[in-house]
DNA sequence: TTCCATAGTTCCTATATTCGGAACCATGGA
DNA sequence: TCCATGGTTCCGAATATAGGAACTATGGAA
């Protein structure tokens, strides 16, 4: 099992945050780091919405995300701890987070009120 | 020839705007159009930086763009006219446009600098 | 008209990505 | 030592992307 690669800020590339966050799984899952300050585990992270995600596409979405600099994980004892690095990456392309961020929950409050 | 498809701006989607920018070249392509207003055919976007893009993959970025509701094209004789959809976009989803071009460009005036 | 150049699209195939099941590994108890 | 838990890796199937070649549409020139 190799050790986690976490990318320097001056590495990270809009890019790739554009692309880990064009996926909504994976955007949901760094919008609950954000607002929960740190997500414990993939399977905290499972019961998104409705859908069942299998742990090896889980694996690969915090992957993802990591290695495009937005997340920085670390193993304490059995299980994964994520955090956001909001602050370097805000420092670094301010604003962007926050709008895609918001770009999802206004879409997503559109859903809930279209099918309430 | 099918007629061009531009999605109502109630379905623009997020992801499908992330995932279309997070294609260099087409960021590139967006950049340019929001500076100049418009851009009149794919062949003056051909010389992006230094890479020469085939002109069947520009015909497919125009249109990930058009589909993703970034921009709208219009056929006027000959050629295409494309224009941002800026103004609705961004009132859709705020400042996520801006903060994305501006991330770009960040990272272009980075490299500029580190190869001058 | 007919012919040609230009601007762009479509088609097709080689290549690269993504998804997810199954097998695996590492850690902390019982 | 053994098991449960939490993740990772491997791998094949499905999907998406890139770009060359052939095609279409338009406007002008002869």
């Amino acid at each position: 099992m190799r050790p986690f690669f976490h990318p320097a800020i001056e590495d990270v590339e809009p890019q790739a945050i554009l692309h880990a966050l064009s996926d909504p799984n994976r955007a949901a899952i760094l919008a609950k780091i954000l607002t929960t300050g740190v997500v414990e585990a993939c399977s905290n992270v499972a019961a998104l919405g409705d859908r069942v995600i299998p742990k090896s596409s889980l694996s690969n979405h915090f992957k993802v995300l990591r290695e495009a600099g937005l997340i920085r994980s670390e193993r304490h004892g059995i299980e994964m701890r994520n955090h956001a690095r909001f602050a370097e990456v805000n420092e670094r392309f301010p604003g962007l987070i926050g709008a895609i961020i918001n770009a999802y929950a206004g879409v997503d409050s559109e859903r809930a009120v279209s099918t309430e």
